[in-house]
DNA sequence: AATAAATTAAACCAGATGGTCAAATTTAAT
DNA sequence: ATTAAATTTGACCATCTGGTTTAATTTATT
């Protein structure tokens, strides 16, 4: 039956997507997996043959989310500095939904990086590289920002929006003893990144 | 004995602390550590009562290290701007040496942030905070950094040099796609998070 | 050397885990 | 309605896992 075929199949995967978010793959337990999609265990391997191969979807759909919040980077007709600000506007409020995102991805791109090169291996960076390069040569020129410089600055964007939530239970715990409150933090962020890297930028 | 035990002791803590940060608390086999050290698996539970004892131990020595490092920033007698470069020099430095680290320690305080909590309650971060306002009110005021800028200000120092280890296997893949050494990279990053954080607080 | 205590090893265990299988049930096609 | 195919279930299994136990061996004490 193709309609309820469907559902299943996409209650086990949002439940996976759940569990693996929450446990990771080493953590997560099949079981758990079915008892919260509400089903017996052996579906999960009937729809998807292993846990490996159900961690695999789950995590290429991740993966995928996360890298297409990069991509109206590359798009948007925008000059640098409004581009900065659209950038953390939008990038963090999709963090904001999805806080989960950021650790899981970096923890299991490092637990087997292989399966990460092979995911990203379509991807042709050269091209993003030099789309960008020339939609900016002139304010690059302007901001006196070399092409060596790029993966720095690049990485200091995805620092400077990511970090904060890989590292939200570590600053969570501290901001409670400094009567922070994390969610007004974050919403301040999105500003604070902008303006502090465009002043960076600067000269 | 008093020598052989201390020997076996260290092996142990030692084979733990590598095998925890290579495959995390959930990753890790009891026996992967044992066959690492070179002894009997029941010596482990001889030692360490268990495995999460055997955890904690490793864990709040390095969450004990990577703080550690952080200590010098409010005591070191510097200008702000000196701190600062101080601060990236050498705490990147020290990530060059333990690069696994950060993501153990997000990963791991974000599977069980109570446990982080209790290991952090004694640490008095508000008189940190006292410290490091008193140390540099005049150049706060001269940068116009207001106190509740301080939070953001603190977690973008941590991001720009951190992030770039806890997502040390995400941006390795991207770079070795456009030529780009992660060594290098990491090499040029003390000084360009350095001189990227002075020009943000500039105005 | 004899004895007690500490240390190490080997075998073992109960529970958990990912996965399988045969049978039952539901759905679609004739 | 009958048949074939797809879907679901419950019981089951081999393996893995953290941990225990018992006995042997080494070390320290007298």
């Amino acid at each position: 039956m193709v309609e309820r075929e469907k559902l299943t199949e996409e209650k086990i995967f949002e439940s996976a997507t759940e569990i693996f978010l929450e446990k990771g793959m080493d953590g997560a337990r099949m079981r758990d997996i079915a008892d919260h999609a509400g089903i017996n265990k052996s579906l999960l391997n009937y729809y998807y043959r292993s846990k490996d191969r159900l961690f695999n979807a789950v995590y290429e759909k991740l993966a995928g989310q996360l890298f297409d919040m990069f991509a109206p980077v590359f798009d948007e007709n925008l000059s640098l500095e409004e581009k900065i600000r659209y950038f953390f506007r939008e990038h963090i409020s999709f963090l904001q939904k999805n806080p989960r995102l950021p650790i899981f991805i970096l923890y299991e791109v490092n637990r087997n990086p292989e399966r990460f090169r092979k995911l990203i291996q379509k991807f042709d960076f050269e091209a993003l590289w030099d789309t960008l390069e020339k939609q900016h040569e002139k304010e690059l020129a302007k901001y006196n920002i070399s092409m060596e410089m790029l993966p720095q600055l690049m990485s200091s964007l995805a620092a400077l929006s990511v970090f904060p939530f890989a590292a939200r239970s570590f600053l969570e715990a501290i901001f409670t003893k400094l009567g922070i409150d994390f969610d007004d933090y974050i919403e301040e962020r999105k500003k604070f990144a902008a303006e502090f890297t465009i002043k960076a930028l600067k000269r």
